[in-house]
DNA sequence: ATGAATTGATAGTAATGCTATCGAAATTTG
DNA sequence: CAAATTTCGATAGCATTACTATCAATTCAT
């Protein structure tokens, strides 16, 4: 956020959408048409219709909407690492710190949103709604070489790291922490949907799904729980 | 399988396909199609193609593409559930019955499937790549009040009901029954296109994930693991 | 054998995803 | 300040997709 800033961004757009006004407004009336739409119904020609441009200029921006989707999500990943980042500089120990990033990914709606113009909340919807099918395509591969997914796979390398430090001897530290990410998404996604697949509240998820995330956390990398 | 059979399926089709030779051949071969191409790149034109009759005659059995992967994942639950329901014959504990059915979610090629002349390695790769896109949809309340996610939900339940058995103080058995599922499909599909996202190897995952689910739900539970 | 249901064949329509061209406006550059 | 370049809006067009309709041939049930 301030100074530094983590870009796993590039390739994913043709011309900078940080870079100009208008871009900056495709961004932020893409994410709100995005979550309210969803994926399969927003297009090109509804968001330039919504905000009074056009088609053309749309994919003057990005390439298609996989693209464009890909680059919201990497921005909330990017902006998840770097609070994260931040919040681990008050902590002490490992085990502070993964409980202070546990508590982070509690967060129904995220306080500093990474795009100018963009509801944190609304984001945060996109993110959970969306993001798996950034990577359940057949081209996982292709993307994965051209580092499109380095936003997501650095946040959970973050995780894994502080697991393994908090328990050296537990053996899979890396797939704890990917399953605690999609957890934190999922459950509160399940919770609202199909709250037969969740014990967390339909709203108000938060303080719950944190003491849900650090006991499967916690508990499974074999460390006590404070 | 033998006998009596969970059948979810209601509504999901137009016309019974299990119902017809006709029907059997559109689910045979719909599932290697779509497992081949995706489900965006798959259309009704192209399976039709492939197997010698029209565009027509699918949409007289599935409503969309939608529906007609619905009712492959839901078959695939179902099979799993039955094989699950199974093997509890053989447990006489809870801790067995849920140490066997994490077992089960730990297979990568399911033996017996759900619908004739389908393998069961390709149903399995078909799920893990697409099932999420399901549920992730904006028809997600819609489709659940007619009861289309319920092999799903009642897969998941089977898990929470021996967890909340297995230990009867722990808070949040369904989460954790449904994280357990998630990650047993996510992660063999991080081992393989995003790897650094699990622990398991590339291939052959199967055991490894066993034990990582093992530790995952019993450690997280409170239960001591056998 | 006859009526009903099933399928194939073909056509057609609205929407989607994407590309191309052109000129006006804005911005940069010399 | 003028010229060159980039940016954007406007419009058109095309192949594909998702889906519906119609009709005749065939199969099936009674």
């Amino acid at each position: 956020m301030d100074g530094y800033t983590i870009a796993p961004n590039a390739g994913l757009y043709l011309k900078d959408p940080a870079g100009s006004e208008l871009g900056r407004r495709i961004v932020a009336d893409a994410t709100a048409l995005l979550e309210q739409q969803g994926f399969e119904a927003f297009t090109f020609r509804k968001l330039a219709a919504a905000m009074g441009s056009t088609e053309a200029t749309m994919y003057r921006y990005f390439e298609n909407k996989h693209r464009l989707l890909l680059y919201l999500v990497n921005g909330y990943w990017a902006g998840l690492e770097l609070r994260m980042i931040h919040s681990f500089a008050a902590a002490h120990s490992p085990e502070a710190k993964l409980r202070g990033a546990l508590a982070l990914l509690s967060e129904e709606a995220p306080a500093g949103a990474p795009f100018a113009g963009v509801d944190g909340a609304v984001l945060h919807r996109l993110v959970v709604a969306e993001a798996p099918k950034v990577w359940l395509t057949k081209e996982v591969d292709d993307e994965n070489r051209e580092g499109f997914f380095l936003g997501y796979k650095r946040l959970c390398g973050h995780l894994a790291d502080l697991i393994a430090a908090v328990a050296p001897s537990y053996a899979f530290p890396r797939s704890l922490a990917a399953t605690a990410v999609e957890a934190s998404q999922a459950q509160p996604y399940f919770a609202r949907h199909l709250p037969r697949l969740s014990d967390l509240p339909a709203e108000a998820v938060g303080s719950d799904l944190e003491s849900f995330l650090q006991g499967l956390v916690f508990r499974t990398a074999g460390a006590s729980l404070s």
